[in-house]
Parts: C-alpha cells; structure tokens; sequence
DNA sequence: GCCTCCGCACTTACAGCGTACACCACATGA
DNA sequence: TCATGTGGTGTACGCTGTAAGTGCGGAGGC
C-alpha cells in the first residue's frame, strides 16, 4: 500500500474568508479584465469549488463591489492644507496611477453604484479638503465632481491608447488610411499631426486639470 | 380541410437587414440596458431565431458598435463659428440629452472603441469648430477631449441618481442613516444640505461646463 | 421548363456563466 | 454520546454567444 497520504501531505489549505475571496478575484480581475472574473475562476484561484464562495460573500456584485473598494484604498488621501490645488492636483494623479494600475476599475468608479467604506473615506477627506478652503458643501461637490470626472475620462482614455509614444505614431499612421480625408478633414488633421509629431505629449493630464483647478480658483476669488 | 394559410395569411415578412438588427436591438437595450440585449432577444423581437442575425452582423460586439454609432448620429452637430463656446455648449446639452435617452451608450461613449461612420462625423465637426477659431490641432483635441469627458461623467452620474427633485431629497435622508457621522463628517453634512435643500439645483451640468469653456477661452487669449 | 447555385433562415450542439438546493464532513458544546 | 451548526461539495437549471451543418426558395443559364 503506497503512503499517498503522507506523500501528499494533508495540506490543510487555509481557510475561506471574504479578505481571501476579494484577493483572488482582484488577482483575476487585474490581468484579464473584469470578464476574465468568474466565481468559477476565483474557486479554481483558491482551490475551491465557485459554490463554496458564497459562504463569504452574497454574490458576485458583492465581490466586483468589494474589489473596487479594495482600490479606493490604495489612493492617497488629500488633507486639508491652504495649498488645496496642490492637494487636489497631488490625489487626482495618484487616483489616475491607480486606476492604471487597476485597468477595470475606473469604469466602476465612475458608475457610482453604493460606495464602500473606502471609497467614502476617500470621498469625505476629499470634500474635507475644499470645504476647509471655504466652499459650501454643495460648491466642494460640485467641484469634486468636475474633477473625478476628468480623472475617469482621461484614465479610460489613456487605458484605451497605446502606451509607448513610438506606438502612438505608428498607430495614428496606421488610421489615416482608414480615415476617408475627404469626409473627416479635421480628424485627418489631427491624426496626421499625431503621425509626425516627434514626442505627442504622452501626459497632458495636467491640461485639463489645471483647467479645471484655475476654473474654481477663479470661483473662490469672485 | 381548413383554410390555414388564408385564415393566417402568409405575412411575408420582411426581410432581415443589419438595418434591421440595429433598429431592434436599440430597441432592446434602451429599455433594459446592455444586459437585456442578447442574440435570442434580437431574433425574438424580429421573429427570427438567433442564428440568423448572423447573416447580417458580425457578432454581438458588431451590434453594440452599430447601435453606439446609431446613437451618435442623433446628436447636434456644432457648425463653424465665431461663438464657439455657444456652439460646446449646445452640443454638449445635445449630446447629453442623446445619451439620457440611451442610458446604456455613454459608457460606450467614454469608452471609446473604433468609432462608426457617424461617431467620426460628430469628432470631426467639434474639431473644425474649434481649429476654425484659431486652436492648433492638438489643443482641439485636448479641449474636445475635456469636454467631453465632463458630459460622459456627468451623464453617467445622472443616470444613476434618482430624476425627480422630491426623490433627490428623500433618497439623501435614506442615505444618511447609512452614514456614520463620526467616520465621515463631511460627506455627512453634504448628505444633510442635499436632504433639507428646498430645490436641489437639479441641473448643474453647466457648472463644469462653464468652467471648462470659460479656462479654454483663458487660454486662447493667452 | 429544367437545373443548378447560393443566399438566408433553421436546427442542433457546446462550453461557459451565476446561482438555487440538497448533502455531508467535521468541530463544537451539552 | 449525541445534537447542532459551519463551511465545504455535487448536481442541476436556465441563460449566454456562437460554430457547424441542413434545407428551402428564388434567380440565372441553357
């Protein structure tokens, strides 16, 4: 008789919890996408079967929602400070490294379905910091909301363009031949100069940022 | 022998077409959202069985970007002219009207595949707009891309939010027994002034707006 | 008129999905 | 020693997109 049994040692296989859980499924959501994340996929992660998840969490909503809040965990948190455009310029940066970080995620932030606990952390110090400056509550999210907007905007854009600048321009040589210059003369233009241009501004997050920010400055001062 | 055939008579039924397909999926997915459109609905609608939808379209991921690309045709298009800021704002308001009457499309929108036909009729009539009043390329692309980062935002946080002003209200004092005030004291008391506001400015959409446009102006007067 | 071809709809089938439900091993407390 | 409950498993259902093969009906060539 062969001692399978201590050949294979017991392996007695940590135990399920929801910390565990959300872990695999951020692991699977990370390289592949949020269609790679099935409950199948996180049992297989952890050497379960997808049935035995739901003793930790309610379904599979409650896992996308819990991973995304993981991420709003990883953003640095603004503190109210006189300097509040350097503050705002500083969080909304470090928000866009981690939604790059997390290439599914910014859609969810943007969705805004029932924030975690996390997420509300980072929303309430975020309000803290402008409202400390003197803007009304209802002014600070109105702002904040400006500013989130152009933060998922501009990451969705940037997950969607190619990284390397090379890239970029041997992209948008490949598109002008796609592009009928008759029918779309202005995208032409455009694309043509992206085509040639030597370094295309690979991050002009700031432009639109500091749009944004000179914007409610201006507000402050009326 | 019964007479069948005149009694239900043959009823040609008209052809299938992509045009077709397009139509009765917009249908679908405008009542129901994406996750209510699927292959055996579309035949369904048709009177068809899924399979067949195939003779016309790629695949589902065709029929998506078919739809996005109908949706994009609704909207107004700016025109050339020395008010460009009254030309970005009323395309704005059209687009964002559009896509509230498609409420599954602004993600689409953002998240910006290779767009149809009349997707790049909408680019290239915003991009001549403002080349037309001096901006280079590139700085119409990043205004452009400003822009409409903030309808798709805005949009998209609309949707979620309840329509009506009295539902706006209710819903915040709902929210705030869900919010410890001692953990999130400012995002409290911008859930408190939502619940009590007589008229909570329902449409701020032009707040961003105006904020944006008016930092583009700044700039090509620089 | 007949034959042949082909466009287009149909049928069947498969792999994968989320999850309801029944079952059972095992640790715990009485 | 037995009841109880916690947390894993196995099976199953209805749904998804779509690959592959079948067959009907109308159009074009002789």
């Amino acid at each position: 008789m062969m001692q399978t049994d201590s050949a294979s040692p017991p392996e007695p296989r940590k135990p399920l919890s929801r910390e565990r859980v959300l872990r695999a499924a951020l692991r699977l959501a990370d390289d592949g996408g949020l269609s790679a994340l099935s409950m199948r996929k996180v049992g297989a992660e952890l050497g379960v079967e997808a049935m035995s998840l739901y003793n930790h969490i309610r379904n599979k909503e409650d896992i996308v929602a819990g991973i995304t809040d993981l991420v709003a965990g990883e953003i640095d948190l603004p503190t109210p400070d006189f300097d509040w455009k350097g503050q705002m310029r500083t969080r909304s940066q470090s928000a866009h490294r981690v939604l790059m970080r997390h290439p599914w995620a910014a859609a969810q932030f943007q969705s805004g379905r029932t924030p975690g606990p996390q997420m509300m952390t980072y929303l309430d110090a975020t309000l803290g910091c402008l409202m400390a400056v003197g803007f009304t509550p209802a002014q600070a999210d109105h702002a904040r909301n400006t500013i989130d907007n152009h933060i998922y905007g501009f990451t969705l854009q940037s997950l969607t363009r190619p990284t390397r600048v090379r890239e970029i321009s041997r992209q948008a040589k490949r598109a002008l031949k796609d592009i009928p210059k008759a029918s779309y003369p202005n995208l032409y233009r455009r694309t043509e100069d992206l085509a040639n241009a030597a370094d295309p501004e690979a991050e002009d997050f700031d432009f639109g940022l500091t749009l944004i920010l000179d914007g409610l400055d201006a507000l402050t001062r009326r």
